[in-house]
DNA sequence: CCGTTAATTAACTTGACGGTTAATTAACGA
DNA sequence: TCGTTAATTAACCGTCAAGTTAATTAACGG
């Protein structure tokens, strides 16, 4: 089963709405600090936080290369997120196919 | 594409590790308040309260019987939770497709 | 060298969250 | 009828989260 402390930093990491939106906008490429703060009328500080929180679910990367960082997505938790979900469809989808088989008998 | 709000409502409800105890158990079937409350050693006002933002988030569904509760899984919303997440493992895999062809050329 | 810029850290405020106890509502049952 | 039980609501408390501004670190560039 999946690491529970690790699922309970994910979920909180992407409750927060300007998360969820900075990880939708890092699939299309990756970014730095400086554009995302004007961005979402936010200070550096609290866009720091943000990151702070997504890397600490493993949900980004971040790279310093000399003044700048780089924010880069990282895939092995959506793995992990999904895999949880996973077995909740597959548990009530078997539900459905009893239901389905307890009707037609 | 799925709604923020109901989004940002599944992830704050399934950000608590009580809150996702309880939604496992219930996939082994209905419960009511009374036996969750001593289970987790909490008094019943506060499962009360968790289980007013499961159903916010409409992962549950509570029906009053006389005097007792019982609540059951609300499967509609996890489906919701695994296509929202399904567009970026897909993201990704088509990201690793590339690589891959990339890597082989 | 010095001013500017990118990013983080520190300190603070505000509001929401998770828990409590006490009070309330409503139904059971001897 | 009246005490008990299931559940919720109300009021409250401590902690944490999300934002701010100010200060700090470190690298760029004229």
């Amino acid at each position: 089963m999946v690491n529970n402390e690790t699922l309970g930093a994910i979920f909180k990491a992407l409750a927060d709405p300007t998360r969820r939106s900075i990880v939708e906008r890092l699939t299309k490429g990756p970014l730095s600090v400086d554009v995302l703060s004007p961005y979402y009328n936010m200070s550096a500080p609290a866009i720091t936080k943000h990151l702070n929180v997504l890397e600490q679910a493993a949900l980004i990367k971040r790279v310093k290369q000399s003044r700048n960082v780089t924010v880069y997505i990282d895939p092995t938790h959506f793995a992990t997120l999904e895999t949880w979900v996973a077995t909740y469809t597959k548990f009530w989808n078997s539900k459905l196919d009893q239901l389905e088989k307890h009707i037609i008998k």
